[in-house]
DNA sequence: GCCTGTGAATCCATTCACAGCT
DNA sequence: AGCTGTGAATGGATTCACAGGC
């Protein structure tokens, strides 16, 4: 029974990834998986598979599988993507409006509820219904507001400590950064940040290309 | 000197950011940093930093720390950025075009060589000098022919794992994924593969603001 | 005194292997 | 027979702590 005890940040990451196959499970209408097929699916070991799930509770059957429609509702509880979340985003270029666009996203319960941008340009420019981009003098106050859990960054790296820092000081306790340095949330505050650096992803082929041959 | 008694994934990711931090400092110019600094400003334990580094070498002085424009450029002959790598992209919306447009990678010495994409409403569009759309039916000719090292896939989920296919059946030997399914390369054929799946990472946020309550 | 390089110790994560349920 | 749940064993990665050089 949910056990709170130390569970490994890898578990949650996986847990992530088994939802995702899951989904595309149950559309195709099968009911039921064994850890086995699962973890082939996903690419791990599959005691690995059910070893994280157990630190949540026992969600199989013994002899059967898991039954996928229950998993899935578990894992949504255990993510807590049983409810939505609000964002706002920082930086409305190319990459900002490509996380605005994607479908997914929505589909999960993450709404961007504000979109933040300095070029004077395009401030008052409407991206999707509801959705206006504001400057980004405003962040303070719109956060509050709106009551926005979750700050995006995607701006050029050279305002992202700065938009970091603005974001922590509206309350914001987490962060999602797609600037290609890593942003250091302010000491002390308990805030949050994930770094999502596809340039190291890209030096990290390099290097094994490299061994390869 | 350059041991290659088994490297860990990890320590490759962490040199990645290490340069980072490193080019950045040279810009301020900062000749020296000791492993202490380096460590905080990339948020990990000194001693990691230089456990990292020792499996390529000995580049400090005791006493003194590192010679950044040194270490930069033995950094730089580990991860293999001292030379060119050629990408093709595959999905030309807005993701793809902000990865294109993205300047660190050139600086980084990653050179988009193609682009393709499946709307033939784009076909024929230039994006920047000399990278004109192409469609996809022409991924093997083109791979071949301009010797395209990384595919980089930015199309719809949908289409992910048949463009991975394409790719690998093009000669290309590693992969860059945006899309957020797990793709996974054609067994055997020895192709490597990154995902950067950020949806996993809010998962993670979520998962985490959730606790804190 | 300052800081690196590294064996040893610790911590964490993955995998094995099997008891137990259906 | 089939498959889960989990302690025990293994394997990796991180951190400690200190010898050694500037």
């Amino acid at each position: 029974m949910v056990r709170e005890t130390k569970i490994p940040g890898a578990t949650i990451e996986r847990i992530a990834l088994y939802l995702r196959s899951l989904e595309e499970l149950l559309d195709k209408g099968v009911p039921l998986i064994s850890s086995d097929k699962l973890a082939s699916l996903c690419g791990v070991n599959s005691a690995q598979v059910r070893k994280d799930l157990s630190y949540f509770g026992e969600f199989g059957v013994r002899g059967l599988g898991y039954e996928i429609h229950d998993l899935l509702k578990a894992i949504r509880g255990i993510l807590a993507l049983d409810r939505p979340w609000r964002l706002g985003i920082v930086g409305v270029g190319n990459m900002g409006t490509a996380l605005i666009r994607h479908e997914k996203f929505f589909k999960r319960g993450y709404r961007f509820v504000a979109a933040f941008d300095s070029d004077p340009e395009k401030i008052g420019k409407k991206l999707v219904h509801n959705l206006i981009i504001q400057p980004m003098s405003e962040i303070k106050k719109v956060a509050g507001a709106l009551k926005i859990e979750i700050g995006v960054i995607t701006t050029p790296s050279s305002q992202a400590q700065a938009v970091a820092d603005m974001l922590v000081d509206a309350g914001i306790r987490s962060i999602l950064n797609f600037s290609p340095i890593q942003v250091r949330p302010p000491k002390g505050k308990g805030c949050l940040v994930e770094n999502v650096d596809f340039t190291v992803k890209l030096d990290n082929l390099a290097y094994h290309l490299s061994k390869i041959h």
